[in-house]
Formats: structure tokens, C-alpha cells, sequence
DNA sequence: ATGTATACGTACCGATCGGTAACATTGTCA
DNA sequence: TGACAATGTTACCGATCGGTACGTATACAT
């Protein structure tokens, strides 16, 4: 008698011997399909046909298309602080470097061929109405990544602490919008680099 | 035998004494629905009962859905330059100043409560299938943004004049997006603030 | 062996999607 | 009056949307 499949099923996982389950193949081709072409273009047919299960079996795991979105935001909040954290453990106790070691893998990033941004900010743009399931696991990513940014502006000592760390947040995500709108070439790969010469302005006296 | 009815609506408009048009009724209601709920979450249906209409006049003067947001992307456009070069027109030869007036009022616009960001970006977000209709207008809008950001980081005498241009068009995204995910109170109130600080960074010898 | 619970599939639902065929009505200008 | 173009009306299309009722297969415990 599961009360939340979704959860129990980022907690759980690698039991070594048990059979892969048809919720995991489920989430890992609707993450896959929502990040790559968009939540809205994506019918729950394709997503069960091409995890090789059927729709009933989607239902049983997840209560509704919403909520499979939500989840699969609830992943990429996973794997996003992941990535994070690397660039913040990599350079312990100097915030400047763990931003700027952060931005140049996101600058790399952007430069791939079918870069698609950020799973989170186009989830909130595909959905404005407040409330909705999607919407709400970006919202609150956002916001902590924001929490993260002032703090590290603090850190670093800057002037006007929450200006700075606002400011990074706007380079970000415009990294991630502007990686997917002009592909090679585009403004993103700059990213680090006003990155650092904003943070330089901010920590002048 | 109208060959293409948008143009010929944009170009045409106020006969004094020509009735209210059915296209520009459609073309009126498809703007508003399309920002402020996006895209794909609008179907032709609503377009048309709202407009006052009937399907087959929304498909007499518009070839299909898609070319119907082409169409109000292109308006978009129309009305992005008429904001953006009555900032440049109100600071003659500084390109600067033109900068932070409109980045001003776009901070301004982020603050508003139900602020939905560019039409132009999320469309793109909307539609990631290279070659769409929407996308076409979007990137076309983009890439010239940021070829007169660029000269106007050159005419401003920075030295990397292409990295500042970069910088200036990621935060601008930036606050579009940020603009609405977290509504008021939000880091796109700073972006004016954080691109004069990176101006003067990058101006510094 | 038999009950019981879980996992899965077949087949279907009403609603809505974008789009069209065929015809009636209107206003304008000659 | 007649011709024309624009719009409206009604009804329809096949496809897809998100979601579900219901039967079946499998595994395990007794």
C-alpha cells in the first residue's frame, strides 16, 4: 500500500538484485523526453510506449501527468545540486572560485549541440499558472539557488551582497536561455567571464 | 486572393471607416492569450470564441496555428523595437545611458504581478524543433538584440566589446525569466544596477 | 495446493486537438 | 440590380489528449 511512489522511489533504488521496475524505466524516459522537447509536447503515450510498459502501469506509479513532470523535476533538483556542490567542493572556503568554476562548466555546457537549458526554467516558463505541481519544484529550486548565490556574495565580501548574488543569478539564467536560442557560438560561452568581471566591480571598494 | 494576409495586416490598419476586421480581431486576442499562457496551452478554439469568431475565418486570414503564432511573434517584434529605440532615441550618442534606461524599465516590468517575461524567449523555450515557424521569428529577434548590443559595447569603448555585449544580453534574459519566476521582489530588479556594474568593469583600462 | 497481494496488459472512455467542406449571409461598389 | 469579397453557420474529420475499468499473470506465504 505505497502512499507516494515517487518518493520511495528516489530514496529507494539499487537493491543490487531487484528487477528493474517499470516506474524507474517510466521516469527515466519521461526525463529524458520532457528535458529534451518540452513537458507540454510530450503525449503519456510516447512516454510509455518507448519505456516499453503501458499506461495503466504510468498511472499506478504516478497520479497524474502532472505529477510525473513534478517528478521528474524533483530528479533534475537532485542532479542539479550535484553538480553544484562539485564546483563548491572543489575550491573549499573561496566562493569567487567555486562561481566561477561553476559557470565555466555551465559555459561548456551550453555549447553542445542540442543544449537545451534548464529543466527547471523552462518548466516554470511552460507553465505560468501558480500552483501547478512542475511549476512548484522550480520555483523552489530557484529560490534556493538564489539563497546559495547571496550568501556566496557575502561571503566574498562584496558591497552590495544581494545586488551581487542577483547578478550572477540573471547571468545564469540567461546562460541557460540563450545556450538553447543561439546554439555554437552563442552569447552563454561568456557567461564565467562577465561572471568574474561583475564580481571584480562588486568587490572594489 | 490575398497571398499573405499577416503582412498585408501589419502593413495596412486604420482606414478610419474600415470595420473591425476579423484577422485583427484574431491576431488581437492570439497575442494576449499566447504571452500571458503560452503557446501550446492555447487552443484555436478559445482563440476563436474569444475573438468573436469562427474557425474557418481564423483559417481564412492564417494558414495554421503555428503560422498564427509566427504572426504574433512577429508583432512582438515590431513592439520590442519601438520599446528598446525609444530608450536609444532618448539618450542620443550615449550608448550607455541607453542601456540603463531600458534595462530601467525593464526592471520596472519584471516587478508587475502577473510579469510573463519575452514573448520571444518563450517561444523559443516552447519550441526547441529547429525550423518552427515560432522559433524562426524568435532567433531571427535574438540574434539582432545582440548584434546592436555588441556595437553599443563597442561604441561605449570596451575593450572586450563582444564579451560586454554577451554580458549585457545574459542579464537582460536573465531577468526576463527571473522576472517570472519569482514575481515581485525578484533579482530582475537589480539588472540595471548589476549592468552598469559590469559596464564599469569592463570600461576600466 | 491454495489464497492473497502485487504487477502488468487489453481495451476503452469522453474531451479536445488542429483543420476543413459546403453553404448562407452580409456589405460595398458599380 | 448584379457581382464580388469577406464573414458567418453548421457540421464534420482523424488524431491525439489524459485517464480508467477490468481481467490476467506471477510470486510468495501458508
Amino acid at each position: 500500500m505505497p502512499t507516494d511512489k515517487n518518493i520511495e522511489l528516489t530514496i529507494n533504488e539499487g537493491h543490487a538484485s531487484a528487477p528493474p521496475k517499470a516506474a524507474k524505466k517510466i521516469l527515466d524516459v519521461a526525463y529524458d523526453l520532457f528535458y529534451r522537447r518540452g513537458i507540454r509536447a510530450i503525449g503519456v503515450d510516447e512516454i510509455v510506449r518507448r519505456a516499453g510498459v503501458t499506461k495503466p502501469s504510468l498511472y499506478r506509479s504516478f497520479p497524474s501527468k502532472d505529477e510525473l513532470a513534478a517528478s521528474y523535476l524533483r530528479q533534475y533538483d537532485l542532479e542539479f545540486w550535484e553538480r553544484f556542490d562539485e564546483a563548491v567542493d572543489a575550491h573549499p572556503g573561496d566562493p569567487r572560485a567555486q562561481i566561477l568554476a561553476f559557470l565555466t562548466r555551465v559555459g561548456k555546457r551550453t555549447q553542445r549541440p542540442d543544449y537545451r537549458g534548464c529543466g527547471m526554467t523552462n518548466a516554470a516558463v511552460e507553465y505560468p499558472e501558480h500552483g501547478h505541481p512542475a511549476r512548484v519544484v522550480s520555483e523552489a529550486n530557484k529560490q534556493e539557488l538564489r539563497r546559495r548565490l547571496r550568501a556566496m556574495a557575502a561571503a566574498m565580501g562584496a558591497q552590495e551582497a544581494d545586488t551581487l548574488g542577483d547578478g550572477l543569478l540573471l547571468l545564469i539564467e540567461g546562460a541557460y536561455i540563450s545556450g538553447q536560442l543561439f546554439g555554437l557560438g552563442g552569447p552563454a560561452q561568456s557567461v564565467a567571464r562577465n561572471a568574474d568581471l561583475l564580481i571584480e566591480a562588486s568587490l572594489k571598494k
